[in-house]
DNA sequence: TGGGAAGCTTGAACACGTTCTAAACTCCTG
DNA sequence: CAGGAGTTTAGAACGTGTTCAAGCTTCCCA
């Protein structure tokens, strides 16, 4: 069986330390708690930061948020629950991608791609160690991984492309979301473990994207789609 | 820097046992050298198989295929590098996927999908842990994960369906493959994680298959691809 | 056939994540 | 204010993957 933390807070476990803020009145105790909780999310990423995954030692975060090695357990459970806490409170996306603005629906789709990799290449040091935590296997400390609000995001792009009629009405957004994250996640592992260049990532993301919404698209739609398949073709033909 | 096995046969690192055995003649060190290696493969393949990947550690490897601890690294470098190599030391792939021939050259990519995922969730214990080592980013061992006659035997079939003309031939290839890799690799990995249960897995992957194909497909077989998906989808749809 | 040199094995050791115990501290309740 | 419940703390300890210095075995060349 794996355990999560093991005070009486079990079901706030995970959430942003804001939003646990956000809920009222909070006894001074659970108060502290919630300090406490900020301050070791906060040593994490900037020891993350600092030195990568590697340099994040249990010891030397508890030193560094300055509370004794047993407190982050009792208040995360593990180690990678606190590096997944981290990746929760990452809310910037937020606030960029609601500038994103495009008329075409499956072209929002593709903006919205290229946003999220820019952010992930362009702070590699942070975002390795942080997609590193999401493929980890070793425990159970899996249930939204990824935030919730950038999901739901996510989620509304792709049914504003159902809704517009750029993508056949009989497919499954749900489905057709997931394979869309599933290219990204596999993305995105080649990029963790080395095996492919920022420059590549990009455009084998956008192929993967617009494969996928091909076989998913309206027959309207399909033109731009195959374009987009073979522009992104082109750009991975030329380094081997 | 991430180092291989200290010793001075780096070059043969990741081969399986037995491909060296057959380049010949040996000297006595050398052959002791192998004959190590095979017993601590042939050592962490049976505790994989008797106690998943927990009990799996290197002291009861060590013990089990009669070395000490020290000489898996020498002779490996690490535990992962040594899950690796009993990964690609499990042939019985091309054994099974030998005997299967379908007039339809997309009909064959989806019995070899269905193969593959029927041999792993055969032996879920055993594969659980294997691809558990797959998805492990720690360290640099990454080279030939898979067996690299199985990729040759995938590629194969996308080369079948691309000049059958069932795949239209604008599209790349070895794209195509990737992306269908990368299907089965979120589907492996939710399987892993325990995400997602066998029933579920099989349709989720012919699913994602479907799609993919559908999008690089040439027109006159757009028919039954798009059926295949609406088919899967529908066999999704029961459990919520 | 010896002797030097390489390479391998070995047991000890290190750093890590994690858990445990007992004592000290802080807060809530009456 | 007193008591008691709930948490943090320090410290030690366990088991883990991995590495190190030292000794032993095997090889190669004179």
């Amino acid at each position: 069986m794996v355990c999560g933390p093991r005070g009486a807070d079990q079901e706030i476990t995970g959430l942003s330390p804001t939003a646990v803020l956000a809920t009222q009145p909070l006894s001074r105790r659970e108060a502290g708690k919630a300090e406490r909780r900020r301050q070791i999310i906060q040593a994490a990423r900037d020891l993350i930061r600092e030195t990568g995954n590697a340099g994040l030692s249990m010891r030397g975060l508890a030193a560094r948020a300055g509370v004794s090695l047993a407190t982050p357990y009792n208040l995360f459970g593990s180690k990678r629950a606190i590096v997944v806490a981290v990746l929760q409170d990452v809310r910037e996306f937020q606030e960029r991608f609601s500038t994103l603005q495009a008329v075409d629906p499956l072209e929002s789709i593709f903006a919205a791609l290229d946003l999220s990799l820019q952010f992930y290449v362009g702070d590699p040091a942070f975002y390795r160690t942080l997609w590193s935590a999401v493929f980890d296997t070793s425990d159970g400390v899996r249930g939204e991984i990824l935030n919730p609000k950038r999901d739901a995001f996510w989620r509304g792009l792709v049914l504003g492309a159902v809704r517009s009629g750029a993508i056949a009405s009989e497919v499954d957004p749900d489905l057709l979301l997931r394979h869309l994250e599933s290219v990204l996640r596999s993305v995105m592992f080649d990029w963790v473990v080395g095996e492919i260049s920022p420059a590549r990532l990009g455009a084998m993301a956008r192929h993967g994207y617009a494969l996928i919404l091909l076989g998913a698209a309206a027959d309207d739609w399909r033109g731009p789609l195959r374009a987009r398949v073979l522009e992104t073709q082109a750009s991975l033909a030329a380094p081997a």
